[in-house]
DNA sequence: AACTATTTATAAGA
DNA sequence: TTCTTATAAATAGTT
């Protein structure tokens, strides 16, 4: 639809690229709407520049979708182009992980909030990769954090249970002893039963930490 | 763009709608596709129809970032929009008894091929609505059951470690009482010291299991 | 950003 | 559905 046709590969040229890139990707969002109206449908759409830009559009959702939903998406789509295009090969296990946290994340009106803000703060037409990264961020080490006190908090619970058998066991045998000698040195018989502490330690698994 | 111009409203005539919706849809796809070859950009669109059926699309990942990672994000995002609408699926979830099974998932990697599989069973174009919420289900109860089973060891062995405590410190009772006696018999003093087992119990706020 | 010659998308009809 | 085609819309190259 131009003046020549243009074939469906890279354009070389920068400049030439990134006109056709704004031009396109308005075009896209503008398509994106029309459809979302026209049809009655809902519509998330996520486009990463090549300079590392994100623009997101999102359309249909009765209940403003396109603010926290869509601010989210975006987030979780980044991160995960992100991790494709990855400094590093994005590992599966990772994705599931993160994406399995996103999940649970739902009801945590005041996580969406920030996010919602923080993509408020950040430039209007496209947010900054960086600050996605950035965000994804503060809601992962939000959760992960909330479970790493509770891990911690049992952990010195068990820490200090260990400790008080420790100095009782120490406590008994010294009492053992002292009788001991007191029996050798001409005492009656006792019935104390001496209760075999049968209960075993449980371990626990020592990836589980990692589930924090 | 046709033999008439169309107004952008919601098409009322519900064939007509439909046509449109399948017309538009491959539209829109295919400039995406275009878009990100064009000007090297990452691309993910979502499109949910007014029949719930999703359709997404994505482009420009260079590791296959449309397979599997699509799958996600789709998941999400309709959970996302399903939220909004206000759908209520925790009955249908219960109903599917998907915890058991999400238990014995050995590991991560199992669950994103499970889930990669019950992607490609449901049908080629649209994955249905109920396929995702049920795979939503699974996920999430993969992941929050496997850190149930954390805190359920943990507090198991909080109390074992309780009760140990509780058997010695009957133990030492026993003991000093038997002391005590002898020593009211007429025996000489001792030096041991009764350490006043200081160590209190940390409260865990009642609030961290919901953090499972 | 605008312009405009072309190409492309698609509405309506079959 | 799928195709046809008249027409609207998008956009490539230019200014």
């Amino acid at each position: 639809m131009g003046r020549k046709k243009l074939e469906i590969k890279r354009i070389e040229n920068k400049s030439s690229r990134q006109v056709t890139f704004s031009k396109r990707r308005s075009g896209l969002v503008e398509k994106a709407r029309q459809l979302s109206v026209l049809c009655d449908a809902s519509i998330a759409l996520l486009v990463v520049s090549s300079s590392r830009k994100l623009y997101s559009f999102s359309a249909g959702d009765k209940y403003d979708f396109s603010s926290s939903v869509s601010s989210f998406i975006s987030l979780l789509s980044l991160v995960r182009i992100l991790d494709r295009y990855g400094k590093q090969h994005a590992d599966d296990l990772k994705a599931l992980d993160l994406q399995s946290k996103a999940l649970s994340y739902g009801s945590h009106n005041e996580l969406l909030e920030l996010v919602d803000s923080k993509l408020v703060e950040s430039n209007v037409g496209g947010v900054s990769v960086d600050t996605l990264v950035q965000l994804e961020g503060v809601l992962e080490n939000a959760l992960s954090l909330t479970r790493a006190r509770k891990t911690e908090l049992m952990l010195k619970l068990v820490d200090s249970l260990k400790e008080k058998e420790k100095l009782l066991k120490e406590e008994n045998q010294a009492l053992a002893s002292q009788k001991e000698k007191k029996n050798l040195a001409g005492a009656e018989a006792d019935n104390m039963e001496m209760s075999p502490g049968q209960i075993s330690d449980i371990n626990l698994p020592v990836t589980l930490p990692l589930l924090n």
